[in-house]
DNA sequence: TTCAAGTATGAATCCCTTT
DNA sequence: CAAAGGGATTCATACTTGA
């Protein structure tokens, strides 16, 4: 396929049009908010977001493959003291589109934009809504949980003598290597509320959000070698999740800044890396 | 006003009908989600919900003064493997009401309830949406600044790999009872996401919020001797709050048994509490 | 009295069986 | 064939118990 692991400049709608029916196991994106950015990307109406969105959530639908996911990164910006209905009316039109609407994930963002205005307070939260095309589809649960509860570390604080002996007894290696045996078995599977703070690197290009965010999505809903899209890559934070998770990407971007930005920073990444090498054998085997 | 400080009987529907047009600061509620709570209150069908709900908003608006809000908690349930759309749908009927949509609060509920799904995680959140009559309205953000603490610095700075992923444990709506500790500590605004608990104890009564969640809001947007109503009050969380903080309270419910409950438990902590006996006075100057 | 360990229980959801 | 019902799954919290 000639869109693999490359960053394509254009406008998304556009460019998907050469790609074929069902050959993409995840989207994520995180599209230009109503009316922000302005410079960049020409800055869209909030009334006119819907119908500016509309056809190429089509196109996204056309692309993905049956099984996979659609994960939107979006949040209603406010208008006139009031949070605008571009969201939610957009789940409504995509949900007759024939998109299910399955889930709502909330991104809890630790670190938000400092500000203070008389009727609200600081803005720390953002949508991740997962759009299907079918009731079942690709879900690991596993590869995303997380260390159970304090509980856990209260136990690995105050390990009583007789956990000590009873260890020893046991294997008769360190108890250490126990514990950390023990630790990795109490996993517990995540929540719907993420957590994570926002990056603030680099100035010139926005950060919108942090490479884990990507992460957690593409470890949870697709497997090595699959394919990952983001039609809005901007800095491309989703291409550089999804090098790094041995998967492939395709990010597309309308403004030729971006796509410059987004090769050289994951030309570093696949330099820097240690586990580049292994990755791209599998690359090279999928792509031939 | 005959109202005042007073569990009710009824369909708030109907009971609301009796009561002035602006004379309520702040309605505060959480009403039956669709399809829950069935031998409570007969299970509303989530496609029925909208109709169902309209109306009382309707009154809600009429009760409700120019400057006052009206925040609901609720959370749209899983119908067939998706997010079933009556709360956005509700917002947006809201809106032709007359509503303002001002903001979406999330609550982030620490303890959710326990269970595994081929296709989802465990819902850890529920939305708090406020609407206004008017653009300005009364709010106090003072009232509920929290305390700066050593995690600002430090966990914000060296974030662990758990950090990242599970809840920080005391950022919080500052609402815990150990505030005192913190009192040299430097104040900050909160957030629009608030950390709370549910309240798993008191078998008795099932208190679906803890009180520090209805006390958040009342005060942020109320005074003391304001007029607080919860139209679905259930076990009473809302009144307790409304007693506690020394405002009025007026709670409407169409069971029987959680009305006798309200009662009960607002009484206990009328003899309870300590700064009871201030606040009766100004519920007295108020009343008379 | 204090602290650690044990236990009960929630605004749940999926899936399969029964009516 | 739609609607209703029951079992399995699972974890943070706070109350209870015991040393």
């Amino acid at each position: 396929m000639e869109f693999l692991n490359k960053f394509i400049l254009g406008d998304c709608e556009k460019v998907l049009e050469g790609l074929p029916d069902e050959s993409v196991d995840l989207i994520f994106t995180s599209p230009p908010y109503a009316d922000q950015r302005k410079s960049i990307y020409g800055g869209i109406k909030p009334d006119k977001y819907v119908e500016w969105f509309l056809p190429k959530a089509k196109q996204f639908k056309r692309v993905l493959k049956p099984g996979g996911s659609f994960i939107l990164n979006i949040k209603e910006r406010v208008v006139n003291g009031e949070r605008h209905t571009y969201v939610i009316d957009l789940i409504l039109k995509m949900r007759q589109q024939g998109w299910l609407w399955t889930e709502e994930y909330v991104w809890h963002k630790k670190n938000s934009y400092p500000g203070k205005w008389p009727n609200r307070f600081r803005d720390n939260w953002e949508r991740l809504i997962q759009f299907n095309k079918q009731k079942k589809f690709k879900m690991f649960q596993e590869t995303v949980m997380v260390p159970v509860g304090d509980w856990a570390k209260n136990r690995l604080a105050n390990l009583s003598e007789t956990d000590k002996i009873r260890d020893e007894s046991k294997v008769g290696s360190g108890f250490g290597k126990n514990v950390s045996n023990w630790k990795n078995r109490k996993m517990v599977y995540p929540t719907n509320v993420l957590h994570m703070a926002t990056e603030c690197a680099n100035r010139k290009h926005s950060a919108v959000f942090p490479v884990t965010l990507p992460a957690w999505f593409i470890k949870l809903f697709t497997e090595q070698g699959d394919v990952v899209l983001d039609p809005f890559v901007g800095s491309g934070t989703t291409a550089v999740a999804a090098i790094e998770l041995g998967r492939n990407y395709i990010g597309i971007d309308i403004n030729a800044e971006y796509i410059e930005i987004s090769r050289k920073r994951t030309s570093q990444i696949q330099i820097r890396l240690p586990n580049v090498a292994e990755s791209q054998t599998e690359f090279e085997t999928i792509l031939n």
